[in-house]
DNA sequence: CTAATATATGATTATATATTCATATATACA
DNA sequence: TGTATATATGAATATATAATCATATATTAG
């Protein structure tokens, strides 16, 4: 399991890995993700805690499930999302510890 | 120093977050960093080993070394680049160990 | 069915980015 | 000095991306 990175990284890891940093590599996501850390949230929620657009946060949030890094529940007409991956949010994790000094 | 994520990022943080990821969001960077893991490594050496022409392996570089996520030495005409940044290089062997599933 | 609310979608625009080309710089050697 | 080699730089181009606007969909209540 533990591979060592010294060879070629195929095609198909490549794809993978440049995906999941790219959606850790904006301001907003950075933000949604890190708003959902730890609880559930509308998408009016986020937007009005983050003061973001609800087009907006919609559009982030349509492209962080389709990485499968959210997840949702409905109530009624209110979409509850919440993070999906507990790896992706472990590197957000450490990058912004490492961040603050 | 862990800090919990519950609260707003301030900008310094999310600016220095994002950098960090969009240094690893890009295959050919990543590719770069990966040959560069164990050993040191010549612009030229890069260009070849990794299929790349040397004007595109001379700007991602400037682009790492900006990021101090690269260093480099000087022999002679040549200059052999390393990695400069154990943090960074922790977070990709994850992620690449993560995708490989 | 209609109205109200929450969210999603598609088009547009502005900006960022990666690569390529042409050329410049720097070092070594004769 | 002049040439060769290694690398860097700047401009141009093509593509990707994020935000915004207008509008569509879906659910609920009446």
């Amino acid at each position: 399991m533990e591979e060592k990175l010294q060879h070629e990284l195929d095609d198909e890891t490549l794809f993978v890995v440049s995906q999941t940093f790219k959606a850790l590599s904006d301001p907003t996501r950075i933000r949604i993700l890190n708003f959902l850390c730890c609880e559930e949230h509308s998408v009016n929620e986020i937007a009005e805690a983050l003061n973001l657009g609800q087009t907006t946060v919609s559009h982030q949030l349509r492209f962080l499930k389709n990485l499968r890094l959210v997840k949702f529940r409905r109530e009624g007409t209110t979409l509850y999302y919440s993070s999906d991956d507990d790896h992706v949010m472990n590197l957000l994790h450490q990058a912004v510890d490492h961040a603050k000094h």
